[in-house]
DNA sequence: CTGATTACGATTTTT
DNA sequence: TCGTAATCAG
């Protein structure tokens, strides 16, 4: 039943694809195929070439991006995948360390990850001991440098050398600190896994060869976003066969922030001249519009190497650019043009993708998706492990995993609080230098009563919290339970020890406590239950490889709203333009398109930045299938204050017949000053000539468009000086002239932000002003007064 | 040591 | 604007 692999493949497909052994560069533009190439390449080697699949690790560069290509490749070879390694850098590394942590230095198989949070800790710990000023020199700054420094493989030894300045000197101080504590503390930085992994495996010979025969074909994607130290990596597990497969596009390089460097493309060229290079040229994504406006964009970068792509989906829809006034604008722009795509093209949810530059836009989005009930996805960010609630949980886990975690053990000594302060806290831990025994046996000591370092009553919560965490651990790992040979011990299943926790501390008792409304209390708790139901589902997993899991996945926070749960994949994903890497989806918007967020303004000063903006654009653009959505806000609140924006110079890049909508006026002008000149809106003049009129409606569609939407402004509003002046009766100003309060009718649909779309049901006069019974689709009846209801008339009824 | 109040500072982007 | 770090009273 050999389906042809490469019955799907275009000839430059299945060259690469069935290409003998030897290094493989593939390089191509987007949509091109790189992916879906890899991917049966996997199959090939394993079908075709007689490789076992244990001898395979394919890395990616998410572990989303990894989950999707085991499906797929589980789907080409109907299962023959047992122990196929498709992972990150990050995690391929985690789990190598764990292994053979025998041989690390310092580290044993239970150590943790350190998120960024816990890595500021320790930096903040590190500078105080070097009496540095953490206002003058803040962690999270030495410790970017830190980080790049072992991205480029550099050792603590080694950094003073290569410091330039006095900022350097005191990270040349502040490094083996740093990395002395972590090694402590029994714990790694993410970068740590690549450079601890690079280190193991070029100083210990026997672990090399080990790792060389077991990864016998390594296949790498979006091999232009990797850093020096996963670079050598690949090239020490390739050899000395060399059956490394990479796929790439310089022109996608986007992390170059956290160490990438597209030029390890060219490098590997270098490194191996004999590599079968192949190149991807038929784009099977988007159409030609979207294309064309791509490279529009792209074009405009230096150096590089300008890429053949064509597609056979000719023409296709313009790309639309609307201006919206503000960011709240923008996010009801977007939803209904979503709601009208739907309505009138046939698209469903799934099929759009809202795109951003920064995490903080997102919330704008939410409110209007929010207000509307259409459903969504925020993917990635923060979200849910930086939560209080799991962190604190997580640290327990930590700490009984690892009791010399000091960093998880600080945060739950009061977690709930028990009366261990400050002072207990360091007097403990002097305690526990003093005595040189670890921390482990500190707590047994202090469980036993035999010690206690600290007088009164914390020093009674403190043996009474080190009974807990033995208890715990001994509950954990029985004692009584035999040891494996490998060393490793028995261990009570996950959701046991979870519970144990959240009985031993109370922990539902203490959520309370910290929440102030029912609210919080109830979102803490789905939290905790979305906790629990994870943990159950990896609960075959020993205790440091669920942590590791966790401190690994920055998996997207499912965040869904408004819609029926049955079709809870049928919604709308909400994500950063990073986060985009990889994906297509038949309609995208990018939202945000002003200088200063894209690009965004930490990156003026640069060029090498600036080319990287124009490069994440170029990946937001590529990603659409059909349409391309782009918006930019008149006006944008940052730090709570509403400022001017202006848009994207990137804007004028795109060729002006490829575009319909408000900023055609802008195309060809280079001249910022006489844009700015234009657009001086924020002056008090009323001249109703401003850009910001002239340009605002895009096609017919009433929804969208400022010139089209009719507002009532609070009574309140700004510039009002509520403080002394008059009463407030006296306040309420006559409604716009343009648009007199008899402009509500009965069965007219109005939108409000606040409580989504409705339709009036009642208008009352009374007094000067009018009241309106409103039934919102999605939050009742509400009565509001005319003069202070913000509404948008949707259409006027029949 | 706790809890509350105030002050400040932060925003790219992610494993 | 919002969240947390610093500060202070009890
Ligand atoms: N030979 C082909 N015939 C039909 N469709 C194809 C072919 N090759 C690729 N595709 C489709 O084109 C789309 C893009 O493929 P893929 O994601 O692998 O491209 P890519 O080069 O990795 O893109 P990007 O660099 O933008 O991530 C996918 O939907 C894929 O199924």
């Amino acid at each position: 039943m050999t389906t042809d692999l490469l019955s799907g493949l275009n000839p430059q497909q299945r060259e690469a694809v069935s290409a003998g052994e030897g290094p493989v560069l593939v390089l191509a533009g987007p949509g091109s195929g790189k992916t879906r190439v890899l991917t049966h390449r996997i199959a090939y080697l394993i079908r075709e070439m007689g490789i076992s699949p244990k001898h395979i690790v394919a890395v990616t560069f998410t572990n989303k991006a990894a989950a999707e290509m085991r499906t797929r490749a589980d789907k080409i070879l109907g299962g023959y995948t047992d122990g196929l390694q498709i992972g990150t850098f990050h995690s391929i590394c985690a789990r190598l360390l764990r292994i053979e942590a025998d041989h690390l230095d310092g580290y044993n198989r239970d150590y943790t990850i350190y998120d960024t949070d816990d890595q500021i800790k320790v930096m903040k710990e590190a500078l105080t001991e070097l009496n540095v000023d953490t206002k003058k020199f803040s962690p999270s700054r030495v410790l970017f440098a830190v980080s790049s420094a072992k991205n480029e493989l550099i050792s603590p030894a080694e950094y003073p050398s290569i410091a330039r300045d006095y900022f350097g000197e005191i990270v040349g101080r502040a490094y083996p600190i740093y990395q002395d504590r972590m090694r402590r503390n029994n714990a790694m930085d993410f970068d740590d896994l690549l450079m601890q992994t690079v280190i193991l495996l070029r100083d210990n010979e026997e672990v090399r060869f080990k790792y060389q025969r077991r990864y016998e074909h390594i296949l790498v994607d979006e091999f232009q976003d990797t850093n020096t130290a996963q670079y050598r990596l690949v090239k020490m597990l390739a050899a000395p066969q060399y059956n490394v497969f990479v796929v790439g596009d310089e022109d996608q390089s986007i992390y170059a922030f956290r160490g990438a460097d597209y030029r390890n493309v060219a490098q590997f060229r270098k490194d191996y001249p004999e590599a079968h290079v192949v190149l991807l040229e038929q784009n099977y994504r988007s159409t030609q519009i979207v294309l064309d406006v791509a490279r529009s964009i792209i074009d405009k970068n230096k150096h590089r190497t300008p890429k053949r792509l064509f597609t056979e989906k000719e023409g296709g829809a313009l790309v639309a650019i609307h201006e919206a006034y503000s960011e709240g604008e923008e996010g009801e722009w977007v939803v209904d043009k979503i709601r009208s795509m739907i309505r009138f093209n046939g698209y469903s949810y799934k099929d759009f993708a809202v795109m951003y530059r920064i995490n903080a836009q997102s919330r704008a989005l939410e409110d209007a998706f929010k207000a509307t009930g259409v459903p969504y996805r925020l993917v990635g960010g923060v979200a849910f492990y930086q939560r209080r609630e799991i962190k604190d949980i997580v640290a327990y886990l930590k700490v009984i995993n690892y009791p010399g975690d000091t960093v998880s053990l600080n945060r739950i000594f009061n977690v709930p609080g028990r009366g261990i302060g400050d002072k207990t806290v360091q007097a403990f831990h002097s305690w526990v230098d003093a005595r040189g025994k670890g921390y482990e046996e500190a707590f047994k000591a202090l469980a036993k009563g035999e010690l206690i370092p600290i007088s009164g009553r914390a020093g009674k919560s403190l043996v009474e919290f080190a009974r807990m965490i033995i208890n715990l651990r001994e509950m954990a790992f029985p004692s009584d339970m035999p040891s494996f040979a490998d060393g490793s011990t028995a261990q009570t299943p996950l959701t046991v020890i979870y519970d144990e926790i959240m009985a031993s501390t109370g922990y539902i008792g203490y959520l309370t406590e910290i929440s102030d409304t029912p609210e919080q209390v109830t979102e803490r708790m789905e939290n905790l239950k979305a906790l629990r139901g994870l943990i159950d589902s990896k609960k075959d997993l020993a205790l440091n490889e669920f942590l590791a899991d966790v401190s690994l996945s920055t998996d997207a926070d499912t965040n869904t709203t408004g819609g029926d749960p049955e079709s809870a994949n049928n919604v709308v994903t909400l994500l950063t333009l990073h986060a985009a890497k990889g994906l297509e989806y038949p309609v995208v918007f990018i939202t945000g398109l002003e200088d200063g967020l894209l690009p965004h303004s930490r990156s003026f000063t640069d060029a090498d930045e600036m080319a990287e903006e124009r490069r994440l654009l170029y990946v937001g653009i590529t990603r659409a299938e059909q349409h391309l959505f782009v918006s930019y806000a008149f006006r944008r609140s940052l730090y709570g204050e509403s400022m001017p924006s202006i848009p994207s110079r990137f804007l004028a890049d795109i060729p002006a017949e490829l575009t319909e909508g408000a900023p055609t006026k802008i195309k060809g002008m280079a001249d910022r000053q006489a844009y700015r000149e234009m657009t001086r809106w924020d002056s008090d003049s009323d001249d109703g000539d401003s850009f910001a009129r002239r340009s605002s409606s895009d096609n017919g569609s009433s929804s969208s468009g400022r010139s089209k939407i009719i507002y009532f402004d609070s009574a309140a509003g700004r510039g009002s000086s509520n403080s002394s002046g008059g009463s407030i009766s006296k306040r309420t100003p006559p409604p716009p002239p343009a648009h007199p309060p008899s402009k509500y009718k009965v069965g007219m649909h109005v939108y409000s932000p606040k409580w989504g779309e409705g339709i009036i049901i009642d208008v009352r006069r009374s007094g000067g002003d009018e009241e309106l019974s409103i039934r919102f689709s999605s939050a009742g009846t509400k009565t509001l007064m005319a003069s202070f209801a913000t509404l948008r008339i949707v259409n006027q009824g029949e």
